[in-house]
RNA sequence: GCCAGAGUAGCUCAGUGGUAGAGCAGAGGACUCAUAAGCCUUUGGUCGACGGUUCAAUCCCGUCCUCUGGCACCA
């Protein structure tokens, strides 16, 4: 069995979970049962992020000590998981010892070796913001903004990786290996910003300055700075376990993909001598009309709250339907109604009722087998057996948005077959032939409703979930033997009428406007 | 400024060297198993602008306009 490893990116404690992390988690999840269905041993990782300057801060601003401050921010990142039904096999957290062992190690190796150097940096620092500033900050008139303070020119020592040196070895390996990054036009902006020299990275920070985090092996008077404690996550949460690790894939947002994830990270492998991930997939932005969403741009809409209203499945959905993997995508409540009242409820949720209420209404409750093969038939089969070949290369591709796309379509021509046999009609026949072209049609419909949600289980495994219930089916062990055309249910028993997807009360009718004066 | 990508029906997007398609939304209809759902039919577009290549361009080339993303080292 292959092994597949995937990661989230760990999320920084200084802030409330929101919709990107939500996405991120969903979408590595999807991947993640995907995997598992098509028969890999998966591994799948998240975690927090909990060190550093501004949780230090927060922390302070609160009273309470770092731990303290990171155990009740983490708690409310893990609380996320559940709710989106993600099922990750490990949770790390970057102040735990299994981590901060294996930086120290990392770390250890590289200054044996003498990839790390202490040098001099010379800057304007301010006290106020405890940050080194740059050119760019400065105004038009060369002074700076009021918000740092009392700005003065220091000198400070500090650690830094040799980075610059595995600049040529980094191109020639993305150059080499064309679909490391996902979507390839990233590998390319990579690529384009590796035209430019590197410079070292500096990697500590000194005690006085930087409490919270990983002390240096060895100097004590610093700290791990940011990348060498966070990157090294997803190594230090399988470091006893090689077979896992030497398949790993990353999911991440675009706004860490440079330099991080795609320069500092590969260079960081290579030098302590570590085999490099598999791939690395950059996934795009929520965006609001436009722009990022974020607290601080101040979107009153919460989206997290539509997993309350309409249950993790129908937002796992929409997530999933609507972003193609790497770009942008608006995040509206109009949206995602239409995806759910047109998609979910009509299409498939009306699908289920309607095939339970006539399997109970004109065979007893028991799915008959399919007696007869005629044009209508075979085509609504010829159909699946596209969708399930076509399904599987995307799933692969992470074109899950295309994958539900058709879905969708054999679900809508699985509601036209019906229409085409009408069996409303066929019950009120005498005719032997209309008895057997009724039992026909229930065995057909029941069975492609059993193959669409088949198919789409990793995206809603709650609903799949149900749906087989109500069939009174229960799957196999293999996922993919599923995948076939056959007489699965013949002889269940399903269930009476379920609504799986309600649909939502109309939006209220805005007042009539007061007339204008 | 430099480098990528994109501009196609109201919306989201697909697509091809021979004068354009889907889904949703809108309109009409027949039906009734069903969540006022489903099915059938149907109204919408000088395919960003201007040139060029070609018998022929939305699709190839050039210029321009608009939009999006990336452009490090933030110690």
């Amino acid at each position: 069995m292959k092994s597949f490893y995937i990661t989230t990116a760990i999320d920084y404690v200084n802030g409330s979970p929101h919709l990107g992390h939500a996405y991120e988690k969903v979408l590595t999840d999807t991947i993640a049962r995907f995997r598992r269905q098509m028969g890999d041993r998966v591994h799948f990782l998240t975690g927090v992020d909990e060190h550093g300057q501004k949780v230090q801060a927060s922390a302070k601003k609160k009273g309470i000590a770092p731990q303290q401050f990171c155990d009740e921010v983490s708690a409310e990142f893990r609380a996320l998981l559940p709710k989106l039904t993600i099922t990750n096999d490990d949770f790390i957290r970057t102040t735990e010892e299994r981590h901060q062992t294996v930086v120290r190690a990392v770390l250890q190796q590289l200054f044996d070796k003498g990839e790390i150097y202490q040098a001099e940096y010379k800057g304007f620092y301010s006290t106020r913001q405890e940050q080194f500033l740059q050119e760019k900050d400065r105004l038009p008139d060369g002074t700076w903004p009021e918000l740092f303070g009392e700005v003065t020119e220091i000198v400070e020592s500090n650690y830094f990786f040799k980075l610059k040196q595995y600049q040529e070895w980094l191109v020639e390996f993305l150059t080499t290996n064309e679909t490391f990054i996902f979507p390839a036009y990233r590998q390319k902006q990579v690529l384009e910003f590796l035209k430019e020299p590197l410079n070292d990275l500096c990697i500590s920070r000194p005690r006085e300055r930087l409490e919270w985090g990983i002390p240096l092996p060895f100097d004590a008077g610093y700290v791990t700075y940011v990348w060498f404690d966070a990157l090294l996550n997803y190594y230090s949460a399988v470091a006893d376990r090689p077979e896992i690790w030497a398949e790993a894939h990353h999911v991440i947002g675009k706004d860490i993909l440079v330099p991080p994830h795609a320069v500092y990270w590969p260079i960081m492998l290579k030098a302590a001598g570590i085999s490099l991930p598999k791939g690395i997939i950059a996934h795009g932005w929520w965006m609001t009309r436009g722009a990022k969403m974020s607290k601080s741009t101040g979107n009153a809409l919460n989206p997290l709250d539509l997993v309350t209203e309409f249950g993790a499945d129908a937002f796992r959905y929409f997530l999933i339907r609507e972003m193609n993997v790497g770009q942008d995508s608006d995040f509206t409540r109009e949206q995602f109604l239409v995806r759910y009242n047109s998609e979910l409820a009509n299409n498939l949720g009306n699908l289920v009722n309607r095939t339970l209420n006539m399997t109970t209404r004109f065979a007893g409750g028991v799915v008959p087998a399919a007696e007869v093969e005629e044009d209508l038939e075979k085509s609504l089969r010829d159909l699946w057996t596209k969708t399930r070949d076509e399904f599987l290369p995307l799933c692969e591709g992470y074109q899950f948005h295309t994958a539900l796309e058709r879905a969708m379509v054999f679900l809508t021509e699985t509601n036209a077959y019906i229409e085409k046999r009408a069996p409303w009609k066929l019950g009120k026949s005498t005719e032997a032939k209309d008895a057997a072209l009724l039992r026909t049609s229930l065995a057909t419909m029941a069975e492609a409703l059993r193959l669409a949600v088949a198919i789409i289980q990793h995206v809603t495994p709650t609903t799949t979930e149900k749906i087989n219930a109500v069939l009174g089916y229960t799957p196999g062990a293999v996922w993919r033997d599923e995948l076939n055309w056959g007489g699965k249910l013949t002889g269940a028993k399903v269930a009476g009428a379920l609504v799986l997807f309600p649909r939502p009360a109309p939006p209220e009718k805005p007042a009539a406007p007061a007339k204008l004066a």
